[in-house]
RNA sequence: GACCCCUUCGUCUAGUGGUUAGGACACCGGCCUUUCACGCCGGCGACACGGGUUCGAGUCCCGUAGGGGUCGCCA
């Protein structure tokens, strides 16, 4: 039989980090073994449920790649859906969940008690197979002693979350369910609930929850909680996803950096770690870097021009020659704007306390000669400046530094910035003689 | 109050009776280098505690402590 997970959000306004994992874990779980993922969306609460927070879960997990087989084309309860097990809006299922209500009542198995209708569940403890924790015994706790039976249906006709979730699993055939260790407790009401639709229960596997870094339950106010605030500064989805794929789960060698691919490829239920985790917002911005630095240029540039870089007029060639320098430095994409800023400029702007150093009269002789040479060179490429630049630092008897800083000053203004070889390549030699100069000019 | 889960460096983790307890992030040194970053080398740093079982325990059992979850006419 295929394996089908599924993925069951509540359209909250925003979605969680760790249902983000969660979503992902069913995502690698189906992906791996070719089964099926399936969307469904809770959307019981009315109150809260709104188009936009459908969107946010739809757009958050299509921006992380997470696509799904079967479930909602769109942010539309009643409008078009891909698969043939839907509706996959909850709030359209009404009908479906009054059916098996129905049903349970006339087994003796459900009843109305106080205008609510309440299940008949089983007094005695619950065995809860779980591919994650084991044979988990559930037994009823001291409050479950005195009121075994729990509401189904609301008194005001609205089924309650254990109901609908069961009845959509078993309606959506799914095999395995795959989700948040929160949810253990009530796994022993849902088998009850299985078995009273006359069902087997689907395989569970409860894993561990993402908490804070002080180990506190994440919420989403809390740091990188939420995923948009990921999506915001224009992380790299492929980053996020495998750094959430390490919470909770871990492919045993010692292996950090893994595509998409490497990731389904290796991922199963059976490496799934039992103890929650914290969320390290540090290691999830390393990852970050080390995913951006090998973007493909395509992509490198569109988040330059998302982070609000402006390329002014120039040419396709310039502008990648130009991110190429940048893209293994920048480990922030937000200061990639700054960073790179110099390329795209008529005239640098300087950083004074730099010049005052950098333009410093004893640095003119050996500048001005730089500029000759450069002005000569053969072929503006890096390794021909690079060995010119030192033959004339070992002819003037001076340091490197000392033609280095002028020359990085005159051209970018700024201390810090891609290889100084490597930018005045990109720059080209008319601009860099026009920014010497420039440079020139202010030594006076 | 009851029930359930968990416990290896600060964090994520490897480890399934015999290891100098390994890796990654972070941190601290050094090298490389025009700056920054990368890279390389090195350092710091953990088996929660107490009992067992065993020739031998991070690994198995029990207890304690601590953390998390659940017990709703929320999902």
């Amino acid at each position: 039989m295929s394996v089908r997970v599924r993925f069951a959000p509540s359209p909250t306004g925003h979605l969680h980090i760790g249902g983000a994992r969660t979503a992902l874990f069913n995502w690698l779980y189906a992906r791996h073994t070719g089964g099926q993922f399936v969307l469904r969306i809770e959307d019981t609460d009315e109150e809260r449920n709104t188009p936009e927070a459908i969107s946010v879960i739809l757009e958050g997990l299509r921006w992380l790649g997470l696509d799904w087989d079967e479930g909602p084309a769109g942010n539309d309860p009643t409008g078009e859906s891909k698969g043939d097990r839907g509706p996959y809006f909850q709030s359209q299922r009404g009908e479906i969940y009054a059916r098996h209500v129905e049903a349970l009542k006339e087994k003796g198995l459900a009843y109305e008690h106080e205008g609510a209708i309440r299940f008949r569940m089983q007094r005695e403890a619950i065995t809860i197979p779980d591919l994650v924790c084991g044979e988990v015994l559930r037994d009823l706790t001291d409050r479950e002693q005195e009121q075994p039976d729990f509401v189904i249906v609301r008194s005001d006709g609205k089924p309650v979350f254990h109901l609908v979730n069961v009845i959509d699993d078993l309606e959506m055939g799914i095999t395995h369910v795959i989700r948040g260790e929160d949810h253990l407790s009530n796994t022993a009401k849902h088998i009850a609930l299985f078995r009273a639709l006359d069902a087997e229960p689907p395989a569970f596997a409860h894993i561990p929850l993402i908490l804070n870094s002080d180990g506190s339950k994440m919420s989403k106010r809390d740091d990188g909680a939420s995923l948009d605030g990921w999506q915001q500064t224009h992380c790299v989805p492929e980053a996020v996803v495998n750094y959430l794929s390490l919470l909770g789960w871990s492919p045993k060698d010692d292996s950090q950096m893994m595509t998409v691919a490497e990731l389904i490829e290796r991922f199963d239920l059976p490496q799934i770690n039992r103890a929650n985790a914290r969320f390290d917002v540090e290691k999830m911005q390393w990852m970050n870097y080390e995913h951006m630095r090998y973007l493909p240029m395509d992509r490198y540039r569109q988040l330059a021009v998302e982070t609000g870089v402006d390329f002014g007029n120039a040419t396709d060639d310039y502008i990648e020659a130009a991110l190429a320098t940048c893209q293994n430095k920048v480990k922030q994409i937000g200061d990639l704007a700054e960073y790179c800023a110099f390329y795209f400029c008529d005239a640098v702007e300087v950083d004074e306390a730099m010049a005052a150093k950098a333009f410093s009269a004893e640095h003119k002789e050996g500048f001005v000669k730089l500029r000759e040479v450069f002005a000569n060179l053969e072929s503006f490429e890096p390794k021909p400046m690079e060995s010119a630049l030192k033959a004339l630092a070992e002819e003037l008897g001076v340091k490197i530094r000392a033609l280095v800083m002028p020359a990085r000053c005159a051209c970018t203004g700024v201390k810090i910035g891609p290889s100084l070889y490597d930018l005045m390549a990109v720059l080209g030699r008319d601009r860099v003689l026009t920014r010497f100069d420039a440079a020139l000019a202010r030594m006076g």
